[in-house]
DNA sequence: GCCAACGTTGGC
DNA sequence: GCCAACGTTGGC
């Protein structure tokens, strides 16, 4: 059953552009529980993703992306000197874990908060929730639909 | 830069 | 187990 989800990224750290370039990449920093636990178990091969810029302008949906592997361990929680580093995961028992994702498409224009907000479908998701952090959100097939034709 | 919302930590 | 303090996220 393919999925369908919102992955968030600063695209001053890491945007739709950047993902372009090297085609498909391990999603890792990823040190929430909640979003964890989505990846690990949630998130299968040839699953959907919209590729959120986050703290940026305009903030919004830049592009879509596909799962092209499931859960393996985040291997930058292993590395003292990354950023990502944490102690308490070890590859024997990892913490930490990244699907991986390939470039699909990038949006000629970013789909904006105010333009997910005024439509009738993209108005109810998680994303647009005051105070959601959530990093890897479920979207229904509905929405990663409307978003799509609001790309157009 | 501000600050509200949230998750985590740690003292008790 | 409670909860205050703290750090982080992310829209504005």
């Amino acid at each position: 059953m393919t999925r369908y989800w919102l992955f968030k990224s600063e695209p001053s750290v890491f945007s739709i552009d950047d993902l372009a370039t090297v085609r498909s990449t391990s999603w890792d920093g990823v040190r929430n529980y909640q979003a964890r636990n989505m990846l690990r178990d949630d998130v299968k091969p040839g699953d959907r993703v919209l590729f959120y810029h986050s703290n940026a302008d305009p903030t919004g949906v830049a592009g879509v992306a596909r799962v092209v592997k499931g859960a393996h361990p985040d291997t930058t929680a292993f590395d003292p000197k990354h950023d990502h580093f944490d102690p308490k995961s070890r590859a024997s028992e990892p913490t930490w874990y990244v699907v991986d994702v390939r470039h699909e498409k990038t949006f000629s224009r970013v789909v904006t908060r105010d333009a997910l907000a005024a439509d009738p479908v993209c108005a109810k998701m998680m994303v647009l929730k005051k105070g959601s952090r959530l990093s890897i959100q479920p979207v229904t097939e509905a929405e990663y639909d409307a978003v799509l034709r609001l790309a157009k």
